[in-house]
This record gives structure tokens, C-alpha cells and sequence, in this order.
RNA sequence: GCCGCGGUAGCUCAGUGGUAGAGCGCUUCUCUGAAAAAGAAGAGGUCGUCAGUUCAAUUCUGACUCGCGGCA
């Protein structure tokens, strides 16, 4: 474009699987290079959810500060769109302090989001409204959508009710036609993806569930459901929290509880790769070593 | 040994005289303030084996075989 611009800030970006040591290498990397993790993770952001989420330890921490953790109450709905705000003002402060942003996590609409910069209509959602549009079946709700919103309505899934719901919100609030995605990225980033063969990682997967379900998962979730977490918003927050919430309530065996999660953390995995497939820009990393090297060569840039 | 029930997709099972379906799993994909969410597409079966009836059998009949339960 031929705009001379400032040079946007570095930040480090760790993304992975579930179970594949994201946490410790972030640790590791800030010790490093003198950083500070910004954690990306839609349900560690919420409090009391610590084993379930394999939330990192004030221990294993080792002194390197870890933002976007234990803010949010799991009886209220947290978003991405709170996610980036509260993010994006932390890394400024760590910028501030002349440190790395290490930003780390599972969950890749949140990390595309921050770091992309991508820009999100400005529609808080109102479940009211949403409430009484689910009632509608999907292709009423399309129907609907198509006359508000015909371009929006073209590429959405016709199926999707939750969709569906959310672009007649923001038609309705607006009264506009839903934007269309813009990336506005603040930063310059380096992405680095640790990649693990399925096979090996489903095997630490349910390593991992067993020593969860050692210390204590099952009485996290019942702790939750005392302190007046719905059985309903347990089973939304999926893996853990919704088979524990499904067993708890005798719907099924403790055997089967354990089968499908373990099944449902594999598949989880899966996902998460998936959503990172297409971006050229992940550099795939074996081993910390890789990691540090990449990372020394990005920050003499 | 006898009686009964069953053998259909990787698993659990529907089903029909004109060569088959579901749920789950598996593979792939989507992603505009719920994202561990929500949604889409696809690949899998010589319907236990052999024979009979029939224009036609996975479906009816018989034998055999394997599994489960009961009686001896």
C-alpha cells in the first residue's frame, strides 16, 4: 500500500493440542526471553475450573505471570469478543514493561482473534432475543435471515441455528447487514505449533484423564454444581465438566462417562489441529529447542 | 443331549419377498461476541455358512455352525 507505518510490536503465539505441554513451554520460553503469558484458553478464563481445564499451577508457574486466567465466573457467559478486549490491554501493559508477550492456549478463535485483530461487529449478544429465536426451526430462522440479510444469508449454514441466531441479532440491532470479517492485526507475530503424532498424544490423553480423575475432577464438578453451577451449563462447557455433570446426575455409568470423554478429548484434539491446518504461517515445532531458535532469529529481527 | 432366543456397517441394534437403515465411532470440512460450543459432508455391509421354495431371498423352509439363557 506504500503507507509507512510504524513497526507493530512482536508477540509469540503458542498453539497445540490439548495435552501436548503448551503450558511448560510457555513457562520455559518467558524464562527465556524475558516474557509473560497471556493464556488463550475459553475455559480456563473462568474460576474453580482448574483440573478439568488442565489449568497451570501457581507452582509450576515459576514466578512468570500469567494473564486471562480466573477471571470470569462459570455461571456467566464469557465470549471471544471479552477475550480480546482484556487481552489486547494486557499485552500493552507487558509491552509497556518492555517484556514478550507470550500469548498460549487451545483454543484458535480466541488466538485468531487477538492476534489477527479480527474485528467483530459491535453486538452484545441479548438472550433474550436469542432465547425466542431458538424456538424457530432452522429454516424458518434461514427464511427469516434471507430477507434481512441476503448476502449474509448466502454463505451461512443453512443448518446452523446458533448461526442463524447470531446474524439475525446483529442485522436486528444494527440495522445493517452483518459486516464482513475484517483483520486488523496489531502485532507482529510468530506462531509456533506443536505438533504431536495422534497416536502418542492420544496416549498421554488418557494418561493424563486418569491422574486427573486421581486428584479430584469428580469432586471439582460436584463442588461446581454446589455452588449453584446448572447441570445444563456444566454439560455446555463439554469434555470434563459435561460427562462428569452427565454421570453425576445418573443419566450414565461412571464406565461410560470415562469412555466418552476419552473419546471426546481425542476428537477435541483433532479439532483444534484442524483449525490451524490451512495458516502457513504456524511454524510446526518438535522439541524446545526448535522453539528457542526460531524465537532468538524472530526477536533480532 | 433337549428347548428357547439370537448371529445385519468398527460397536449397539432397527428392518423388508424385489440385494438394506439408525445411533455412536471413523474420515473430511465450516467457523462474524456460546468456540471444550454450534453445524455440514463422506467412507464402511457378498444381512453367520450351505442347500431348498420362488421369476426374485438378507427377509420363508431345512441342515449346519457360533453365542446367550433354561432344562437335563
Amino acid at each position: 500500500m506504500g503507507i509507512k507505518r510504524k513497526n507493530k510490536p512482536k508477540v509469540v503465539a503458542i498453539l497445540g493440542p490439548t495435552a501436548s505441554g503448551k503450558s511448560d513451554l510457555a513457562v520455559n520460553l518467558s524464562k527465556k526471553f524475558d516474557g509473560e503469558v497471556i493464556s488463550a484458553d475459553s475455559r480456563q478464563v473462568y474460576k474453580k475450573m482448574d483440573i478439568g481445564t488442565g489449568k497451570i499451577t501457581p507452582e509450576e508457574m515459576q514466578g512468570i505471570p500469567h494473564y486471562l486466567l480466573d477471571i470470569a465466573s462459570p455461571k456467566r457467559k464469557f465470549s471471544v469478543a471479552k477475550y480480546k478486549e482484556i487481552s489486547q490491554k494486557k499485552i500493552e501493559k507487558i509491552l509497556k514493561k518492555e517484556k514478550l508477550p507470550i500469548i498460549c492456549g487451545g483454543t484458535g478463535f480466541y488466538i485468531t482473534a487477538l492476534v489477527d485483530g479480527v474485528i467483530l461487529p459491535e453486538v452484545a449478544p441479548d438472550w433474550k432475543l436469542r432465547k425466542s429465536l431458538e424456538k424457530e426451526n432452522a429454516k424458518n430462522l434461514y427464511e427469516k435471515l434471507k430477507k434481512l440479510d441476503p448476502k449474509r444469508a448466502k454463505n451461512i449454514e443453512k443448518e446452523n441455528k446458533r448461526r442463524l441466531v447470531r446474524a439475525i441479532e446483529i442485522v436486528t440491532k444494527t440495522k445493517k447487514p452483518v459486516p464482513k470479517v475484517k483483520k486488523n492485526s496489531p502485532y507482529s507475530p510468530l506462531f509456533l505449533g506443536i505438533k504431536i503424532k495422534q497416536e502418542d498424544l492420544n496416549k498421554k490423553i488418557d494418561k493424563r484423564l486418569q491422574e486427573r480423575l486421581k486428584i479430584g475432577m469428580i469432586e471439582e464438578v460436584k463442588k461446581l454444581r454446589d455452588s449453584g453451577v446448572s447441570f445444563k451449563r456444566l454439560e455446555e462447557f463439554g469434555l470434563e465438566y459435561k460427562w462428569i455433570a452427565l454421570y453425576l446426575q445418573n443419566k450414565i455409568s461412571y464406565k461410560e462417562a470415562i469412555e466418552r470423554l476419552s473419546t471426546d478429548i481425542k476428537n477435541f484434539s483433532k479439532r483444534q489441529m484442524r483449525w490451524w491446518k490451512q495458516d502457513k504461517r504456524i511454524n510446526w515445532i518438535k522439541n524446545e529447542k526448535e522453539a528457542s531458535s526460531l524465537l532468538k532469529k524472530f526477536l533480532s529481527k
